[in-house]
DNA sequence: TCACTTATATCCATTTGACATATATCTAGT
DNA sequence: ACTAGATATATGTCAAATGGATATAAGTGA
């Protein structure tokens, strides 16, 4: 780095990344909480996070993390928003930029079977969670948001679902984020209007009635 | 601060907040560019920045940073999106929150006549900006976006006009920023629906037609 | 045949674009 | 002073598109 700044010339600020992970778990939206093992609120929960690196973008670093606590790299990854308030941590002042991620229920599970550190907790509209370290309530609360709000318009829904599904699992992500029940004919309308997704010719198997078409998210 | 961290415990970033100052003159989206008086780009174009204070939230710094050049605080201010790709300062690792601010160009010209390092530089669909220094086009770029995505559900379009406005006015508000022509009964009923206006019982005066009524923000 | 769920068809209220018409003001000409 | 014309605001109407709600058909196992 050519023409270095004398580390005097700027306020030392810690950058971190954290990571609001979020699946579907039996119709009811969850995040992925980690329990801290020391510093501040030791013992309780928090979003897990981590350090930027020197020479890592914020991307990476949120792959990074994400890829620690779950071993996995798919799913949805986009940055949320930055929080900066000179008190959220009482050791330091730390930056933190909160990313926001969806993985299949399926996949989370299976990655986390072996960390007894990490819970999936449930998060929706009338769950109550436990008291979270930091200025971690608000972080959600501002990824449930986005959530819901990119919902219409964003193929998010697809990143929470395996490759094939049905028009009714389809549904049920949906009304679980939003917290509401919807009208089955008018999202099935809306849904292939999006374009977002195609029939597979496949049908579900194992059920005592008709059998739903399977579909796979189109790109 | 109890328990501080040992400075050597956490990569040093530079932490800076970069402002995206936006306004509708002549009926074309601009934006405020500072002209650089050292470091890499020199003489170039800029958007308006500053290092974030050890004791200063990031919406402060922003506040901080609008008042310095524009010497207001009105408007509309938000958190616009973070960026830091390790290489995008050749100096140092710095990370930036971008800001997007919004003024009415009355306020705006009236505050910046004495200052010669600003220029406010059309910024619409068509206009070709000069280039701009580090990754600050990509920054307009997302700020442009979000403008345009915000216009039909959120109240900013009013941030960009005087207290008392006609709808002729606020109509070509958004078309500069959406970069169409918008049906004129139309606009008028969607914009009295969303309940974002009333009138005044004032009209316009001075034009050689039939007056105009003059409307103000609710809320 | 029944129970159950998916899939589709139909109806209706609401929204939105497009066009036409009425209204208000100033200017120009007599 | 009065009137006709020009111009932009304001409003009304109609058709197309959208979205919710209900009813009906279709497919499967018990």
């Amino acid at each position: 780095m050519p023409q270095a700044y004398d580390p005097a010339d700027f306020p030392p600020l810690a950058v971190t990344v954290d990571l609001v992970l979020m699946t579907v778990r039996d119709g009811r939206l969850a995040v992925l909480l980690q329990r801290r093992s020391d510093g501040p609120h030791k013992g309780g929960w928090a979003l897990p996070g981590g350090f930027v690196g020197v020479d890592e973008s914020l991307d990476d670093a949120a792959q990074r993390i994400l890829a620690g606590k779950a071993g996995l790299t798919g799913g949805w990854l986009e940055q949320l928003y930055s929080f900066g308030s000179p008190d959220r941590d009482p050791r330091m002042r730390v930056v933190t930029i909160a990313y926001f991620a969806l993985l299949p229920a399926g996949e989370l599970l299976a990655a986390l079977d072996e960390r007894d550190d990490l819970i999936i907790a449930p998060a929706g509209p009338g769950e109550t969670l436990p008291p979270l370290a930091f200025d971690h309530e608000e972080i959600l609360d501002h990824a449930i948001r986005r959530l819901r709000g990119k919902l219409a318009y964003a193929p998010v829904a697809f990143a929470l679902l395996p490759p094939v599904f049905t028009l009714r699992a389809l549904q049920d992500v949906h009304e679980a984020i939003l917290g509401t029940r919807l009208n089955k004919p008018a999202f099935r309308r809306r849904m292939l209007d999006t374009g977002w997704i195609e029939g597979t010719g496949e049908r579900e198997e194992g059920g005592a009635f008709r059998p739903a078409e399977l579909f796979r998210a189109k790109i």
